[in-house]
DNA sequence: GCCAACGTTGGC
DNA sequence: GCCAACGTTGGC
């Protein structure tokens, strides 16, 4: 199994959105390093980091799972959607998504102040600087430390 | 609102 | 293929 960091604007779509709906498809990434994360590296129930960007604080608000392997991101064909991509096409699907699984959300939002101070999970490639990618690869030891010592 | 870091685009 | 210009991300 495989741990990963995906990230989510709380006022676009939040910890408790997912909660809500049990799962969603992490449709809009245009980026082709995160990309290829989903298409070439993601399996079947895939633990998921969910991470709060632009928020206030950042932080690590729960865990998903990967609950669907890729397939392609229609809304890159929809004309009326903000992630539109006249690039991609239904023969040739630039773009691809998968889909998460609710797991739980943190009674606290592990903030991004709180991971910065944790020395063992210095580095983690969310702490570091400039760092926008929006899905990452996280190591089973920072998985695990955070799952043994940062929940609760 | 600012701006550093990064990815993409496009002229050459 | 290089690289300057531009747009975006996302913390602060």
């Amino acid at each position: 199994m495989k741990i990963w960091l995906m990230k989510s604007e709380p006022n676009c779509y939040s910890i408790d959105d997912l909660k809500k709906d049990g799962k969603t498809q992490w449709e809009g990434v245009r980026n082709y390093q995160a990309r290829n994360f989903m298409m070439k590296d993601m399996s079947l129930n895939d633990a998921v980091l969910f991470y709060h960007s632009n928020a206030k604080p950042p932080g690590i608000a729960g865990l998903a799972k990967v609950c669907r392997l890729s397939y392609p991101d229609y809304f890159a064909w929809d004309e009326e959607s903000d992630y539109f991509d006249p690039r991609s096409t239904q023969e040739k699907p630039i773009w691809h998504m998968v889909d998460v699984a609710f797991v739980k959300k943190f009674d606290q939002l592990i903030s991004l102040p709180k991971l910065r101070l944790t020395s063992e999970l210095a580095d983690m490639k969310v702490l570091q600087k400039g760092s926008r990618l929006s899905i990452q690869p996280v190591d089973k030891s920072h998985y695990d430390f955070i799952c043994d010592h940062m929940i609760n």
